[in-house]
DNA sequence: CAACAAACGCAACAGTGTTGCATTAATTGT
DNA sequence: ACAATTAATGCAACACTGTTGCGTTTGTTG
């Protein structure tokens, strides 16, 4: 995977910073909140550089959120390429109790619910909880 | 339903606070967050009253956290009465891209998902997104 | 290499939630 | 009814996540 090409097909510029991030999240098997990303690729990088190239990998359609355990804003990286502000992802996510990490499970069904009660449905979000394959079960 | 009783068969004490908090969760039909709280029933109360009435009532099992749109702590009545710390639910939740609010959905069945790739799932959650019947679709 | 714009760093701020501690007020027992 | 006990409150201060403004640096383009 040639990290450069990608921020340069997005738009992006390649910085020193942006590459490792990018790089942060091709490495990773789960997700990054921009604590771990700063402590990971960046701890000489400002916070608010962190939270900037962040958005900007999301609004590229890089990587999207993923639910969290304590409601921080956690991202993980896009399989298919996502349009520019378009995410479109189909996809479960499993929360894990032991390290608290959020890991995106692809081979789950996510149930279509249509209706209920006048609410309309537009998107329909699995979340499962338990034990990640690393955090054995106590 | 005689809010008084129920302060005090889950030893809590009826304050005027908690009295109006209380009846504000029977009176709403979706959920509160400790701001809407405060703005609705406490607005001379102290934040931190709020917020330690809060934990005190997800505690006794009278309310139960719900997913929020903008990731805040977001809560809402217990139908069946949860025990003391060990809440079980097992409902939808609808969030409305409208008002933002969410609502709990009773009539919607949660698939369960039992394992996949050495993840071991103790729980499956299912949030709904749309707009609600007060909300109508554009 | 100059011009432009994206990316960065710093400072300051906003919002949510927490902790410690002294004070107030509800409950319990006599 | 009253004193003792303890939950609940209010205030101050703090921690953390995330945001905004602005001047500076740096990557890209012509």
């Amino acid at each position: 995977m040639d990290l450069e090409l990608v921020l340069k097909e997005n738009g992006l510029r390649k910085t020193v910073f942006r590459k490792l991030l990018l790089a942060a999240f091709y490495e990773s098997n789960s997700s990054l909140t921009a604590d771990e990303v700063k402590c990971k690729v960046g701890e000489s990088a400002d916070r608010v550089t962190v939270y900037r190239a962040l958005d900007a990998f999301e609004k590229k359609g890089l990587i999207h959120r993923v639910p969290d355990k304590n409601n921080l804003t956690r991202y993980a990286l896009c399989q298919s390429k996502c349009s520019t502000d378009a995410h479109s992802h189909n996809h479960a996510h499993f929360i894990c109790n032991g390290c608290d990490e959020t890991y995106c499970i692809e081979d789950v069904e996510i149930p279509v619910i249509r209706n209920t009660k006048g609410f309309v449905i537009k998107k329909s979000k699995l979340t499962l909880e338990g034990n990640c394959p690393s955090c054995a079960d106590s």
